[in-house]
DNA sequence: TTGTACGCGTTATCAA
DNA sequence: TTGATAACGCGTACAA
């Protein structure tokens, strides 16, 4: 396989004209250069981007790190990888499971030079061990954290939740039932907060009805179908943690021969595909544009550039479930 | 930033000695190991991975490339990418648009060190193009091709589309509506080939009605069910190319006030988290174990082993709307 | 068991 | 404009 040095040999320069040649920089007449140029092709010459990669100390690589697949990674990740690939960089995927030391490998990338950033989804480790990489590499999450070290592009859930909550008092719905995701997460404060902020402001009971949390899995948006069908006392509406959750829901009220949203109302939240897909009225979340603001806020640190990151903002998208 | 050599002057040995701790290599007494581990650790020293690369001329990083993110991409780089950290690499993800260029950028990685392999899911370039990369490393890929330089983790869409097309010949169904994805590529010709087949064992007409390319889109799905409303001579069944584009079908029906499957059946294609929502019927296309495959056949190549392969098979997965 | 010394392939500094 | 050469950091024959 042919180096620098072979190509060099062949042209009758030296390796540093080699060089300049291949990086296009300047200090070289045009004569040697079309020469050079001429033995590189004829030799089918790549430079090898692990001696670049080592003399130069950085690769020009980003990594994303969480610990499962899904449909809210995939847009995440598909839209870092399309900005990340437009500024020069490419990146590589971790999905760690729940494997603490599958992250930290992770992060040793960052710290034995294979990585120049890393955006970390949803972390496994604690915030402490995590922030200790720093030093090696900007790091960007998508969660909230306080730490100067690590910049986020986390997004305070209380707003959008409040927006669904509006929505269903304008619309006329009084009785209305939480879903939860994660408890151990901030959102969930958050979205709670915004609950009792609103039960407040209307004067509602904010504990009427039962309150769901850790919910996730569609099977637990199914079983509050049934849940609400054992009811007596019957709330009007559901705000759901995810669009997903509320896909469970909405699908099995409709097995159960029940109307949406004449016997009650679902919100889900994301507005990801299955929400356009079952009619539903959600939030709209942009995690393709966090995708976005987390590479322009790793490529800014890395070429201590500060250009503008994307507005983010939530909004209600009214479908046909409220 | 601490290297080989300073450690080694450090511990009061040489750069071999520290070289066979880190690698965990013989012929080092437990004394001089231990003290040697003992440095590193203290100097917070890990190797730089870009000089072993270089060194090794290998990466253990492997790439997966495709025009865009879909649901589909997303279970098969999840498989892939589980199925290769386990084997000891990593991957990274190239979105290629449509743009031919991006994709030889992904090939020329293979060519210039940084990949030891590639999956290429959907090409864009001609074959005996992409072929001349083999030479660098292993390729694999989703797509049917005739190059044993190229190995594929390809199926054969007849087998599925004829279970698609029994299934709805038992439940009785005879006015049957083919919806067919890309017509250059040869799932289609494959499919219009079990179709034809089907006809002629059970003695219908092919052309009874219309047939349908190029759908993808959901709401060329909905733009089905609009079609059907208008037609005097209706059909019973739709097959779909895919769960996504069924589900357009199945959706805008139910808008339209019709009942699945009273007044036409539909069967999608993949068995994707979509099919499972809507309670699809719809054929199985296990493109996880696809995606796992894919890594087993680069890792045989690079590691000249042979490990066997998954079995592949598509099957029926029956739900509500047949 | 340990050390020496070279090579991997490139970039960049300095001198010519 | 060009070249010689010193890094970059590591692995590994080979010698001791």
């Amino acid at each position: 396989m042919a180096n620098i040095q072979e190509i060099a040999k062949l042209a009758g320069v030296s390796s540093a004209t080699v060089s300049r040649v291949i990086n296009h920089k300047p200090h070289v007449s045009s004569e040697t250069r079309a020469h050079v140029q001429q033995i590189i092709n004829q030799l089918d010459y790549v430079p090898n981007i692990n001696a670049v990669s080592l003399k130069k100390g950085a690769t020009k690589m980003l990594g994303i790190v969480a610990p499962t697949f899904s449909d809210s990674l995939g847009t995440f990740l598909k839209n870092f990888t399309l900005a990340a690939q437009q500024g020069g960089y490419n990146v590589t995927l971790f999905l760690t499971g729940l494997d603490k030391q599958k992250e930290l490998e992770a992060f040793e990338r960052l710290r034995n030079k294979q990585l120049d950033g890393l955006v970390l989804v949803i972390r496994l480790n604690e915030w402490d061990v995590l922030e200790s990489y720093a030093k090696y590499g900007p790091i960007v999450t998508w969660q909230r954290v306080e730490d100067r070290n690590i910049q986020s592009v986390f997004m305070n859930q209380y707003d959008g939740y409040m927006l669904a909550l509006e929505h269903l008092y304008e619309k006329g719905y009084r009785k209305i039932v939480n879903a939860y995701g994660n408890t151990a997460g901030l959102n969930t404060k958050s979205r709670e907060k915004a609950y009792a902020d609103f039960c407040q402001k209307y004067d509602l009971n904010p504990n009427e009805f039962k309150h769901f949390y850790n919910q996730g899995h569609m099977s637990e948006g199914e079983t509050m179908a049934r849940w609400w069908v054992d009811q007596t006392h019957k709330p009007d509406a559901f705000v759901m943690a995810t669009d997903y959750l509320a896909s469970g829901l909405v699908t099995e009220a409709k097995r159960l021969g029940l109307s949406i949203p004449q016997d009650f109302a679902v919100v889900g939240f994301d507005n990801t595909l299955v929400a356009h897909l079952l009619d539903l009225t959600t939030i709209h979340y942009p995690i393709g544009k966090q995708g976005e603001n987390a590479f322009i806020m790793i490529d800014n640190q890395l070429s201590k550039r500060t250009n503008p990151l994307e507005a983010l903002s939530f909004h209600l998208v009214e479908r046909l479930t409220t």
